[in-house]
DNA sequence: TTTATTTTTTATCATTTGTTAAACAGTTTC
DNA sequence: GAAACTGTTTAACAAATGATAAAAAATAAA
C-alpha cells in the first residue's frame, strides 16, 4: 500500500500537511525473519507497510507469545516507546520479505508541535489504534476460543496462509494444540 | 481530583488553553446505580470522575460482563461514541454516589480544530488511553487470572471495598465461582 | 526423488475453569 | 429481632484447556 492512502486512510490531510510528514519518510526493504524492535531497545523509529507482514511478541518464559499482527497498510509501533520514550516489552518479527516506510518517532513528534492539522492526524492515529485494542480486549474477554478463531478469519482471510499457526494460537490466547482441536471441530 | 489536575496529569496544558476546556466543562452529580451511558445510545458527552467509581459492562447473553472500571481522576468514554459517533458496546454504571465534570464531545472536538495545544492534549490522552488498553491486553493474554487477580490489587488495593467481587469476577474474565476459589488459595 | 527439517495434528492424562445448586454471611426492611 | 434480600463461598460434577509425547503431513534441502 502507499504511502500517501496508509496517511489518508488514518485521517484526510492536505497535500501541504502531508507532504510534510512524507519528507521525513523513507523507504526500507527487510528480509523475512528480520527482527525490527527489541524489547531491550529503546526504538526511535516507526514504521508503516508498504508489502508484508509482522509480528509482536513477548516471552512468557521460554514461550513467546504474539499478541500483534500487522499486514499492508498497518503502522509498527511499539506504543511504550512512541509515547513514553520507554523501552517496550514487546520484539517485532517480519514474517515475509517486507517493504516499509520509516520515520523517525522525533520529527513526527516536531510536526505536531509545529502543525496543527498534523496534531490532529497524530490524535486520530492514536485513538483508532485504541479503538482496535480495546475491540481486541473485548474479544479477548467476552468470545471462546473458537469465536476468536472463526472471528479472525473473517476479518483477515489469507492469515491462515500467510502465518504459522503456532503464533495464530498464542495470539488467540491459546496452545496450538488446542488450536488444532478447534480446527478439527469446525470441519 | 480536582479538574485542573485531572486535565495536567494527561499533559500539562498552559492556563489560557486549559481555561478554554474548563469553560466547556460543568459539574454534575449521580446516585448510585445510576446509569450513564447505555449501549443502544449515541452519547454526546464525556466525563471525568471527581468522586466516585464507575464500570462499563456490556452483556453475553444474558450476563453483564464488566470489562472497566474508573476512578477519582479517570475519563469516562465510550470510545466508539467520541471516535466515530457511533453507539458504543457499553453502559457505564455508578458505584458510589458521584461527582462528575461533565464535557461535550463537540464542543471538545472544536477545540481541537483551533487550538495546537489542545490538539495535541487530545492526542496525548488517546495515547495515555492506548497505552492502558494495551496493557490489560497483554495482561489477559499472558497472566493467569491468580496473577491478573493480584495485579489488580495491587495498582488498585481498595477496589475490594468498592466493588462487589461479581464484577471484578468478569472484569478478569472468570466466573465469581472461580474468584472465590482463587481468593480462597491465596490465604 | 530421497532425506532432513519444520509444521501440524492426534492421543493421553492432569489441571483448570465452568455450571449448577446449596450453604453461609452480611444488610436491610418491617 | 425475625424475615427477606444481597453478596460470597463451598461442593460436586462436566467441559474445556494445558502439558507432553508421538505420529502425520508439509516444506525445504541434498
Amino acid at each position: 500500500m502507499e504511502i500517501d492512502q496508509i496517511i489518508d486512510t488514518i485521517h484526510p490531510l492536505p497535500a501541504p500537511a502531508k507532504n510534510l510528514i512524507k519528507e521525513s519518510i523513507i523507504e526500507t526493504r527487510f528480509p523475512k525473519g528480520h527482527i525490527l524492535f527489541k524489547a531491550d531497545k529503546i526504538e526511535t523509529r516507526i514504521y508503516f507497510i508498504k508489502k508484508g507482514i509482522a509480528r509482536a511478541y513477548a516471552y512468557s518464559g521460554e514461550n513467546q507469545i504474539t499478541f500483534w499482527f500487522g499486514k499492508e497498510g498497518d503502522p509498527i509501533v511499539s506504543m511504550q516507546n512512541y509515547v513514553n520514550k520507554q523501552k517496550g516489552y514487546e520484539d517485532v518479527e517480519l514474517l515475509e520479505d517486507s517493504e516499509l516506510y520509516e520515520l523517525k518517532t522525533e520529527k513526527l513528534q516536531n510536526l505536531f508541535l509545529e502543525n496543527i492539522q498534523i496534531a490532529n492526524w497524530g490524535r486520530k492515529f492514536s485513538e483508532l489504534e485504541l479503538i482496535r485494542s480495546e475491540e481486541r480486549l473485548i474479544s479477548l474477554q467476552f468470545d471462546t476460543a473458537t469465536q476468536r478463531y472463526l472471528a479472525l478469519l473473517k476479518k483477515y482471510p489469507s492469515i491462515i496462509q500467510r502465518v504459522q499457526l503456532a503464533h495464530i494460537a498464542s495470539y488467540l490466547g491459546i496452545t496450538q494444540v488446542s488450536l488444532s482441536r478447534i480446527r478439527a471441530n469446525i470441519k
